[in-house]
DNA sequence: TGCAAGACTGCAAAATCTTGCAGGTGACGA
DNA sequence: TCGTCACCTGCAAGATTTTGCAGTCTTGCA
C-alpha cells in the first residue's frame, strides 16, 4: 500500500479522535496540566461515566496518558503541542463560518490561549 | 453560550470534515492547484459520484471553491494553508502509532511536502 | 472484613455518516 | 433539437459513533 495513502488514513483516524466537542474540551482542560476524571467532569458538565469513555478513546491513541494515586486516575496530554496545533486552526473555524464578526473566535483564541485556562470562562 | 463551547462544537465540526481519509486525498491533490471532478476521480482511483458528493461537503464549509468551465468543474483549495497545518500533525500520526520505525510516516511527510505532488506516488 | 468512592467496561438504542444507485441539470456538438 | 458528457442531488441500506445504564473492579478506610 503507498505511504499516501496509509497516511491519509492515519490522519484521518486522528481527525475522527478530535471530531468531538467533549473530547477537544478536554483536550483544552488537560493543557493547563493533570486533572482527575471527576474534575474533568465538573469542568465540562457531563457525567464520569462519559468523561471516562471519551479518556478511554484518547488514552487507546496515546493522545493522554494515565497516572493513578489512589482511588483517582490522573490524565495529562502525552504530547501537548497537540494544543497549539489545535489553536492554529482557529482561523480555518473563522473562515469556514464566514462571519462578518469575527469576535467570538477571537475570545475563543485568547481562552485556549491564556496560560491557567480556568482563570476564564 | 460561551466561547469556549461555540469554539469546541466549531472546531468539532471541521474536525470531523477532514475526518476522512477520502477527503483529506482530495485536499492533498488540491495543494498542487486546481483541478476538474473527473481529474480528482482519476486520480483517487473512485467513482466520480463519491468525489462530487465530498466536495460537496468540503464546498459546503467552505474549504474549497468550485469555477465552471464548459462542462468541467474545476475545484481548488480556499485556503492553501489547510495543506501546511494537516502536514503539521503528521508527527502527532506518529506518535500515535508509537512506530519503531517511521519510514513510512516520513515518507508520507515527503510526499504530501514536494512541490508537485503528481510526480510521485 | 465490609462498605463506599472513583473509575472502567459491556451492551443496546439512538444518532450520524458513508455509499451506491437512480434520476436530474446544464453545456457542447452533430 | 437530440444525444452525450460532466457533474450534482435525493434517497435508502449499511456501517459507525455516541450515549446512558447496569454491572464490575480497585482502593481506602473503619
Amino acid at each position: 500500500m503507498p505511504s499516501r495513502l496509509i497516511a491519509s488514513r492515519e490522519l484521518a483516524d486522528m481527525f475522527k479522535l478530535l471530531a468531538h466537542a467533549d473530547r477537544l474540551r478536554l483536550i483544552e482542560e488537560l493543557r493547563a496540566g493533570e486533572k482527575d476524571v471527576t474534575g474533568l467532569a465538573v469542568a465540562l458538565g457531563l457525567p464520569t461515566t462519559r468523561i471516562s469513555q471519551h479518556l478511554g478513546l484518547l488514552r487507546a491513541h496515546r493522545l493522554v496518558e494515565e497516572r493513578r494515586d489512589g482511588r483517582s486516575h490522573f490524565y495529562r496530554l502525552a504530547h501537548p503541542f497537540i494544543a497549539d496545533w489545535i489553536i492554529d486552526a482557529l482561523p480555518l473555524v473563522d473562515i469556514r463560518l464566514r462571519l462578518k464578526d469575527t469576535d467570538h473566535i477571537d475570545a475563543a483564541r485568547a481562552l485556549w490561549s491564556v496560560r491557567d485556562p480556568n482563570s476564564a470562562c
